[in-house]
Order: C-alpha cells, then sequence, then structure tokens
DNA sequence: CATTCTTGGTAACAGATGTTACAAAGCATA
DNA sequence: TATGCTTTGTAACATCTGTTACCAAGAATG
C-alpha cells in the first residue's frame, strides 16, 4: 500500500477524512523513466498526485516540434489536468516521466465532490494552480529574457535537480529536443560551457558543476 | 450603478444570491487608456472584474526589459490576481488598461467566503484559472514557436481585436517593447508586412488588413 | 516661416542561431 | 578483429535578430 508516502508527502496537506477518502479511491500507479503518461488531445480521466520522481511537462505545436515547460516533483500535482477533469476538455501538454515515478490516480468523480467537502482539498487545487502558474511565468521569462546558452545551463541545473544527480545521462539530441533547438547548437553551446568550466561532459553523460 | 452592466456580463454565470453580493460589496472603477493598474510587486488587495474595455498583462525581467503576455476582456477576470490575494503574496504581474475600462474591484474579504459558500463562483474562479493557463501557453508558443514577423502580425491582430478597431495607433517603439524587441527590428518587418498587403502605414496608424 | 521634437526609414555591421555536410570517436555485436 | 550503429565535433554557410548611426518626414510650437 502507498499509505505511508502518502502520509509523508500530503499528510500535514489534508485533514484525516480526506486522507481516508485518497486511501479508499485512488489507485498507485508506477512508471518507469521514458513512460508517456498524458498525450496531447487525450481526454484526462485521473488527476495524479505524485509521490516519488519526477514528471516532464512537454508542449507541441502542429509541426511536431516540441518544447519542455517544466518538471513537477514529489508533493506536486498538474493543476492542468484538473481544469481538463473539470471542463471534461482535452490536454494541452504532454507528460513523460523524467525519472521512475509513483503516482497517485484520483478519478474524476471524487475530486468534484471534494472541491465542495474538502477546504483542504480546495486549497490545495488552488494552490496547485498558482504553483503551475508561477512555473509557466518562469517558462516565457527563459523563452524571452535568455539566450539559448543561458537557458542550456539552467535546463542542465533543472534537470541535475529534479533526478537529485549532477550527472546527467542524455545524448545533445535529446537535449535538444527539449530546449526547441537542433543538436548542432547543443554540441557548440556544451563545448562553450565545458571550456567555462561550468560542466564537464563525456559520452551521454554530462557533470554539472556550476548547480 | 453597474447593476446592468454586471447582469449582462456575468449574469449568466452567477445566481441571484451571488449578484446581490458582488453589488454590495464591490466598487466599480473607471480608468482611462494607459492607466497602470497593478505593478509588480504589489499586494493585490481587490479582485477585478471586467465590465468593458481591455487590460494588457505584462511581464518584465531583472533589467526592466517588457513582454506582454496577453490581453483581458470584458467578462474576464485576471485568475493571477486572485492567487495572488488567497495567498496573500504580490503581484508577479503588471496590468495597464488598453482601452478605456470599467471594472468592478471586489475585496479579497469576500472572495474567500464566496468560494465556499457559492458553487457559480468556485467554478467561475477555476474557469479563469484554465482559461489564463491557456492564454499563457499559447503566449509559450508564440515565443517558442514563431519568428519574429509572425509574431508582430499576430501582435497587431489581437490589439485590432481586443480594441474593436483595425487602425492602431502605437509608435513602432511601442510595439518593440511589448514584442521585447528593438524599434528597428519593428519598422523593417512593418514594411514587409506591408509589401505583404497585410498592413497599410501612415504615421502612428497601422491598419490591419489581413485579420 | 523657422525651429524643435517625435517618429519612421535605411544602411552597415555584429552576433546568435539554424542548417548541411562530413569526419571521428565510442560502443555493440558478429 | 571487422563491421555497423550511435553519438559527438567541427567547418562553412545562411538567416534572423539586435545595434549603431544618421537622415528625412511629419507634427507642434513659437
Amino acid at each position: 500500500m502507498f499509505k505511508e508516502a502518502l502520509e509523508q508527502h500530503y499528510g500535514f496537506l489534508f485533514e484525516p477524512a480526506l486522507m481516508e477518502e485518497i486511501l479508499r479511491f485512488g489507485s498507485l500507479k508506477k512508471v518507469a523513466a521514458g513512460q508517456q503518461l498524458i498525450e496531447i488531445g487525450e481526454i484526462i480521466t485521473h488527476m495524479p498526485l505524485l509521490l516519488s520522481g519526477a514528471i516532464k511537462i512537454m508542449r507541441e505545436d502542429e509541426k511536431s516540434d516540441e518544447l519542455l515547460l517544466y518538471f513537477i516533483e514529489k508533493g506536486d500535482t498538474c493543476a492542468m489536468s484538473f481544469s481538463c477533469c473539470m471542463g471534461g476538455s482535452k490536454s494541452d501538454i504532454r507528460a513523460v516521466a523524467e525519472t521512475d515515478a509513483e503516482i497517485i490516480m484520483i478519478p474524476v468523480a471524487q475530486m468534484e465532490a471534494w472541491m465542495s467537502n474538502y477546504k483542504t482539498w480546495q486549497r490545495f487545487v488552488l494552490d496547485s494552480y498558482q504553483a503551475r502558474m508561477k512555473e509557466l511565468l518562469h517558462t516565457v521569462d527563459t523563452l524571452a529574457f535568455l539566450r539559448m546558452d543561458d537557458r542550456l545551463l539552467k535546463h542542465l541545473q533543472d534537470k541535475a535537480k529534479v533526478t537529485g544527480d549532477d550527472h546527467i545521462h542524455a545524448t545533445h539530441q535529446e537535449i535538444a529536443y527539449d530546449l526547441h533547438t537542433s543538436r548542432v547548437v547543443i554540441s557548440r553551446l556544451l563545448k562553450k560551457l565545458e571550456n567555462e568550466g561550468k560542466i564537464s561532459m563525456h559520452r551521454n553523460d554530462i557533470t554539472v558543476i556550476d548547480l
């Protein structure tokens, strides 16, 4: 059961009666790194509560060009899932497990009732929205105000943070997809960051020195 | 009084008892185009309900570089204000009247109670969050996937839409601030759009042909 | 009309980013 | 070891965007 992990990450947030309900209606889902959780256009039936690991949230345009929006960590939820559930609308984003992860899946039906019955749930949902809004603002700042070298370093730092490992196992091509640029640009800028002493590189392994 | 305008734009959303409360506690604020409503870092004490006009929401970085995030129109509210109110935190954005506008200002104190007492208010707040989230996603798309010429045309089209006028009265410099680029770049690209027959230009007046 | 201020046009250049092409290095496997 | 696949390095070039500088047109004012 996931009672302990739930207590640990959400116990201080939710009142006991709500914890009971989460245990009753929620189901535990374990996913492996790389596994896709939500696809763009998909109808959302469950809302995720993250117990461990990290999820990356991606956006895509008509030409299938991708962009990493932000990461979600334990204790977080995806407020966008929530809004989709409530509206019965489709997902605007793709969610992919960045690391192995454990997630409690809450069926939509419960959430609507909880919203009225549990003040702590209401608060949690609103706080989640606010947190996600701030993340998105941050993403906008990054796109609007930073050049690619700074975006790259920031991305590596973020990635090191959510995985809890300063060694990043990713090819230049994968990084390029996340930042919506080309592999050659990433290779070029990584070399520059290495020369500046901010990272060190080996095949399939970038070590972030400047954390 | 603002009873009629309120009925017109929000009557179908809110239950009668809530409309009563809005009339009781809300105050009407009239602002002129260009007037600033909220500054970054300011503590929010009221939540705005827009009756007429349009508000532009701006973001700024440490170097005071600006970026237009999106416009808010009648029937909308600023969900970010809401999250700030609830958290007692400070504004992440600047709000400036794009046109003359009429706004109902709701004191924070009421909102918290309404959230529990009125299902329609709860729904409105959640929908607002979702709408604003979508706008922000759209902003991200624009920044990540479009080049400056398309961003410019889109900006002119948006501006024409919210003002309800295909004549845009703005200097190239002002447009450059909104898109976070330089005046020379805007002049260059406007000339290109004119050659392509998408706009026509006169001093302080751009007419959007391709709406 | 003369002057001044604002706004817009354009050239010339610098730098950042994207693209194509090809070679080299590392790894896996027969 | 020989072979093939993946990953990375690098050059050469195109394009987009930003910067500086200067001029000209339009508006405002005396």
